[in-house]
DNA sequence: CTGAAAGCGCTAACAA
DNA sequence: TTGTTAGCGCTTTCAG
């Protein structure tokens, strides 16, 4: 038993009009007529009908987030924290989040649909890889949007966590806590974020005079099987005799490593030293707890969608980059004390 | 630069009806003229606009779900599979899922939006409480919705895990390592699914002649950190003094309760059994790992979602309440020998 | 099999 | 300050 916009003119003796600007909170009517109006919308139960409100708007106040390639994704515990500072954002602004959380291979469909079909006004990009092609399809179509991690595209706003500096403080400690043959678990090479990481890696093994050796670099996925496998064909291989700690390009391999290292009977940090990258939760509940570099995940979700608001309603935001810090957390990974989860 | 129907329509020298029907494969238009159009539509890169087709349909082809209360929430593994389940389902047939993952005390605002504003054309619904104001709601409005999770209406159209029953196996299971004083750490009061994996819990003690004692309760809130806090508390006053065991009502919890017991120099299994429930992919992280009840999550998101497009096709399920069985996994918390992950 | 015309419910010029 | 009049882009009777 829907009232529609005219039902309730009708009942008020206006228009259409008046009562849409009245909802609407138009400055051109009266302040009478608007509280009548609006009192009468609250006693017929009236709730304005999206669809149509958007149609003649042209707007859906919908914005879509294509969630990382598989087989990352949805199953990071990142990605959740990142979500909902979005959807905190997004809510008090009237504005819902659409998740077309669908198999690699329908990826660009579900982005076409949301571009071509009008189903968002917006969109929040994460994980590109060096030659994204989904961001010149966006900036084509001129629609807003706002991307987790980086790009040398100087129009393109960004928000992202310092990567190569948050490397570099995780690899910086594993040296000061005496290791020189420190290791590297690889994200997913196309990556920039990956990319950024390991140079940060890199960057402090120079700075130290330590020439990374190949051996020292395991390629994985970002995922926890993904790692927990390389690490141990790694380790099978004897591919770690020399090496002393791995800085894992996120927690989830970190994690993962750990696992094959228990496997196989190495133990951590004793036998070798571990610092993962994120600050996820579960990096603090595992057995040894690891040591990372903490990204602001909340603070990353929040900043990019309102970023992406006030490119939805026409303003500028004040800075097209944003690089948010990160810290280290130390904890036993790495060979710190014994710590409770007790302060927490 | 987006084409119109209407300008699509002229360009092939047909009625906008006309292309209407070929692009939606009515079956009243020659098939001629069908693909002549199709492939129009094809070259000119015509795509629907959604919202004015929404508009015209009176659907939206979005289902809303409302996350369960806080705390828990996307922060729980379950859901997040549980959801990829849903999506997966939706995806192909069209549909996308709209989650306001808000805090708790919008939720009810939440659901209005979606209700009442035509925001979508189903809901699912989860953590159902002994008294849920949202089913009566939804269904006053006429819109389908199925819940996970199960309640007495015998109207509601519902899928469920066998929570008595895994509970019961769980508690059996330790029964059978010989431990007799089971504690068990239950989850949010008002849920229906805690009162029934409480049940099973309860039954199989009765089934083996074991009276629960009252200090064999923990009161926790599916949180990894409430039961982290729960079970604390509940060592430090030697609470535990006469108990060898705990079933917890979810992973989450169970391995919150493992940190804190490890923090508190009990060791599990060895001084204290453990079971969880749910059997997320954490759940074989940890260590020692966790034996647990493994729902059928993934299944259990594409069954709702299935069962709810059906609705929404104006078919009818051929059952409206779907239990699926779990199963016990059998780990190292609860005293099993040491296994590997490399079978996995 | 195809077309004309009337909406879907709301917004936004343009008048008054 | 308010009302009139066209739409927004698509679907769907109802005729032909």
């Amino acid at each position: 038993m829907t009232v529609t916009m005219k039902q309730l003119a009708d009942e008020c003796g206006f228009s259409k009009a008046t009562v849409s600007r009245a909802l609407n909170n138009d400055s051109r009517v009266k302040d009478d007529t608007r509280r009548y109006i609006q009192e009468m919308a609250q006693r017929y139960n009236y709730r304005p009908h999206t669809v149509a409100s958007n149609l003649a708007k042209r707007q859906t106040r919908i914005v879509g987030m294509l969630m990382p390639q598989a087989p990352r994704g949805a199953a990071d515990p990142f990605f959740l924290e990142f979500l909902q500072g979005i959807n905190e954002t997004l809510f008090h602004s009237g504005y819902s989040l659409l998740i077309p959380q669908v198999p690699l291979q329908y990826m660009q469909q579900a982005l076409d649909q949301m571009i071509y079909e009008h189903r968002v006004d917006g969109v929040i990009l994460t994980e590109p890889t060096q030659k994204d092609e989904r961001m010149p399809r966006l900036q084509q179509e001129g629609i807003p949007f706002v991307l987790l991690g980086r790009t040398s595209q100087p129009d393109v706003y960004w928000v992202d966590g310092e990567n190569r500096q948050g490397a570099r403080k995780a690899v910086e400690h594993l040296l000061d806590m005496g290791h020189r043959r420190i290791g590297v678990i690889e994200g997913e090479a196309n990556q920039v974020a990956t990319a950024n990481r390991v140079r940060g890696y890199e960057e402090a093994l120079q700075d130290a005079g330590v020439n990374p050796h190949g051996d020292w670099r395991l390629n994985a996925d970002y995922t926890r099987q993904g790692a927990y496998d390389a690490v141990s064909r790694w380790l099978d291989q004897r591919g770690h005799r020399r090496v002393t700690a791995l800085f894992a390009c996120n927690d989830l391999m970190a994690i993962g490593a750990l696992q094959a290292m228990k496997d196989f009977g190495l133990r951590v940090p004793d036998d070798m030293g571990l610092v993962g990258f994120d600050g996820i939760e579960a990096s603090s509940c595992v057995d040894p707890s690891l040591t990372t570099v903490q990204q602001p995940i909340l603070q990353l979700g929040r900043t990019a969608s309102s970023q992406l608001l006030q490119l939805l309603q026409g303003q500028c935001p004040a800075h097209r980059q944003i690089a948010l810090p990160v810290s280290l957390v130390v904890r036993e990974s790495s060979g710190a004390p014994r710590q409770s989860l007790r302060s927490s």
